[in-house]
DNA sequence: CATATTATGTGGATCATACCACAGAACTCT
DNA sequence: AGAGTTCTGTGGTATGATCCACATAATATG
């Protein structure tokens, strides 16, 4: 052997390579493929998982998800399956033909990633990059994008070219993130950023504010609007009983639970709030 | 809400959407989030991956192939050393602090990656996502995004919002791209997507074109503007005779080496702006 | 060379999923 | 409303995967 590799490194290295032709691969197959038991697959997989290389399924491993832009670099892999949730249920709110804004941010582009799946037809108007391009490679939905000034921390344009823009539509419904939440409401550490959420929340029917649960409390430089002005808030876990309370005296519509299927009717709720301790 | 829409449908359109925001689920975990039997949901899973939708895996489902963009990625790899040429001459046309349009495509996208690369002073008026998303990291830039409707062809927005907005402003230098190059002059395939070309190659002092050889003599369905409009051709070698006779009737200066002039294509000496950084 | 370290294989208990067939539920359509 | 179709749940069994502990092989290390 005159190979200067290791037989477990070039192994992991042919798994990668696998990887990237087919979006998972078997820890059965591969082990008959590599004349290697399964035990021995497996322990490569579990350390490829833990080098964060690739993500770990049930019977073998899958390609670390590539589709999203490794943007919004520091907070946004945090919350993940937290923002999925969030993203799930805000999608849920989005009705067929539905005219739509979305404000720019980490969790509001999952939501768009969930929307651009689904391919409905709908409008949507929005100042954010990420969100925009997500329905690159859509047929049906028509996407407005807002001028404005690149804001490379918000990965989305604002300024009163923005503002001025938005506020000559009319949608449905929109969607905005921001960094904190308190009594007085969503805060965000932006102020040109307020603004344009301010114009989104002015020119819609539903408004719906999207944050996860680590933002409870957190004051940041501005109020973006008070709680009463917005219609939904949609979050994983129900926010201390101060907030909550001055929520239910303002008539805004707390979701923190998974949607069942079908927006209008019925929604299935769960028996636990599940946990999930998906390694995917 | 009242659409028709069987709950199968919507449990499916569900799992699809649960595809594009993690590579792979479980047959498990979807069962229990939607409050079905596991058994649905292999069904549901089994009938997504006849219609080829999605791809069976062992203890659930992977999303198909969504490792490449369709439209522009698959030009994007084509003639790639070629294009950079092109960018890197065209980056050296660009004076500290000047304001530039540039136009979106593929060709025009890796100039933004140079100048990006580069993160002078200067200002960037765009309607591409990726130009815009390529300034991303950068301090000194900055980026004015046009208004307008999302093309998935062109990765970038188009229509008389974008005529009027690019129209407000006046640029020193405007790069623009084409999908031909005749002796009548550029052509491109998107009628919308031309009236942008129009409206940034009138607002601005030098007009530069960027296309590469390939493209020569390629007749689309709309041409963009006389050659005598334009100021500059950046490509990566010379056109044929008839084409090359029209320019110097014109004044139009043609660029294929970087600035000083060479022969024999291997004197790549940058110029006194130093695109040597272009490579991260 | 002996010894530590690392890699890999084996077997069995446990758990998750696949698969099948059938029955009841929900929906469609006349 | 009734009949036919589609959809869904249940139970049982088979198969595959996980996990663990230990043994053995390969490789480094002094």
């Amino acid at each position: 052997m005159s190979l200067p590799e290791g037989r477990k490194t070039a192994r992991q290295r042919l798994i990668i390579s696998e990887l990237a032709l087919s979006p998972t691969v078997r820890t059965s197959t591969l082990a008959q493929r590599f004349g290697v038991s399964i035990e021995t697959i497996r322990r490569d997989i579990e350390e490829l998982t833990r080098r964060g290389i690739v993500d770990r399924t049930y019977g073998g491993a899958s390609g670390r998800q590539l589709g999203t832009q490794p943007n919004f670099s520091d907070r946004d892999v945090e919350a993940i399956p937290e923002r999925d949730q969030i993203a799930r249920i805000a999608a849920s709110l989005v009705t067929r033909g539905a005219v739509v804004m979305i404000d720019t941010g980490s969790t509001t582009a999952r939501l768009a990633q969930v929307l651009a799946a689904r391919d409905e037809p709908m409008t949507v108007i929005t100042n954010g990059l990420p969100i925009a391009s997500a329905f690159l490679r859509t047929d049906r939905v028509r996407v407005v994008v807002c001028p404005g000034e690149l804001s490379p921390r918000e990965q989305g344009v604002y300024g009163s070219e923005t503002c001025g823009f938005v506020q000559r539509f009319y949608a449905d419904i929109a969607f905005i993130g921001a960094s904190g939440l308190t009594t007085e409401g969503p805060t965000d550490v932006e102020m040109e950023a307020c603004w344009v959420k301010r114009a989104m929340l002015e020119r819609s029917e539903r408004r719906v504010l999207l944050i996860d649960s680590t933002k409870f409390g957190r004051r940041h430089l501005e109020v973006v609007c008070p709680l009463s002005s917005l219609s939904d808030i949609i979050t994983d876990q129900g926010p201390e009983k101060e907030i909550a309370d001055r929520l239910a005296a303002t008539n805004v519509v707390l979701h923190t639970e998974e949607p069942g299927y079908g927006d209008g009717g019925w929604n299935y709720k769960l028996p636990s709030q599940n946990a999930d301790l998906n390694r995917e």
